[in-house]
DNA sequence: TATATTTATGTCGCTTGCTACATTTTTGAA
DNA sequence: TTCAAAAATGTAGCAAGCGACATAAATATA
């Protein structure tokens, strides 16, 4: 079976569907969820955080992070005890989109299995995870490169 | 559920293991399986059929194919017919790949559903294409964006 | 036939993804 | 204490995704 080219195909259009959603907040999918994330977080997250919950690399999540800071959606501070991180915080012109953004998102997400039975929604999210987990979604990615050097 | 989340890990996932594993045949995954398309089509395909086939938009199947060009795998003869096409053509340092990639990119889909029933892997199939029939994966994206602006 | 529209491609500029490398600060160990 | 290793970030350069616009050729229509 060719999943490889069925996922790419399905989280292609599934971004450009949410992008194209979001354009009139002037965000893309991407910033989108990281803005629901960094707004719903209890304390500030500082970049390391994002890369580990969306597996991406550094110069990926700095790059968003730094064009989400340029439209005025986030501030960064340096953390006062440790001075390696900057801690994000949601200014007031992102923390207004948020209802909005969380309602286009989950309109989104129920389209994409519009006709899904409850049990399939919830087989469909456990394969995801499954996959995930196959191909080496792990939560500390760096950790498990090094140990499999050994 | 967070199926947009999931499933862009999952694709960055998978494109990453993809890209890794053919990292010696000097492909990443997107021109591998683009590459894999070409090889066996009867008749050698033009850019649209590519964009078509994995719906993608002209710049970047462009793109990719530009890249495959300039490492020697493949070639582009205009159609005699109609000028506007130019048909794409497998070389031979391409056609020598496509054995070991096809093994490759298998193995790969395997380890994806490694504890998968198959049961279970129809179903994880079956759910993809529906969902991206949901989200708007379309065999004529373009016809499609016509409609829907009347 | 002449013209308008459709189709295939070319290209610019952008976002998002990566690796590889450098810098700064923290932490741990001798 | 001192110094090496780890951790967080910065940045350059590339591939792959997009929309928007331009051009050339085929096609359909007046």
């Amino acid at each position: 079976m060719r999943y490889g080219h069925l996922i790419r195909v399905l989280g292609n259009c599934t971004d450009q569907a949410m992008t194209a959603a979001l354009a009139s907040m002037d965000l893309t999918a991407a910033q989108g969820r990281i803005m629901g994330f960094i707004t719903h977080r209890k304390t500030p997250p500082c970049a390391r955080d994002i890369e580990e919950v969306f597996q991406l690399s550094h110069p990926t999540v700095s790059g968003i992070l730094s064009r989400l800071e340029q439209k005025g959606f986030i501030e960064f501070r340096p953390d006062e005890i440790d001075r390696r991180c900057k801690r994000i915080y949601i200014l007031e012109k992102g923390r207004l989109l948020d209802e909005t953004m969380h309602q286009t998102l989950h309109a989104m997400e129920e389209k994409l299995v519009q006709n899904f039975t409850e049990a399939e929604k919830a087989q469909f999210a456990a394969f995801l995870t499954r996959a995930i987990d196959n191909v080496g979604g792990n939560p500390c990615k760096r950790k498990q490169k090094e140990e499999s050097q050994t």
